[in-house]
DNA sequence: CATTTGACGCCAA
DNA sequence: TTTGGCGCCAAAT
């Protein structure tokens, strides 16, 4: 059985392009609904270029955060966003 | 092994 | 409505 993180990575990198998921859905489909926290801790320490944590944001509607700049984030995801649209 | 950290979420004021 | 504080869990140190 793998750990949670990986489990979370998995679930992260199944997100289909202009599609973005909040912490606590990731943690709810991942078991843990409570383990939002770990959701973003989990993220920032282990950057995978295969997972796209971009899409991944707050409940809110924020973006959240982003290992490589919060600032790219919210552009990757307009552009995703533009590519849904597209369709 | 115990404590601190941390890309969060929800409630109260 | 917006801001502040508390609660939560897994991983890292």
């Amino acid at each position: 059985m793998e750990k949670f993180s990986e489990k979370v990575l998995k679930i992260v990198a199944k997100i289909p392009k202009g599609k973005v998921l909040t912490y606590k859905k990731v943690a709810g489909m991942a078991g843990k609904p409570k383990a939002y926290r770990t959701i973003g801790n989990i993220l920032n320490k282990n950057y995978n270029s295969k997972i796209p944590c971009h899409r991944v944001i707050r409940s809110d509607g924020s973006l959240g955060g982003y290992n490589k700049g919060k600032k790219l984030k919210k552009i990757l995801l307009q552009k995703e966003v533009k590519f849904y649209k597209s369709v």
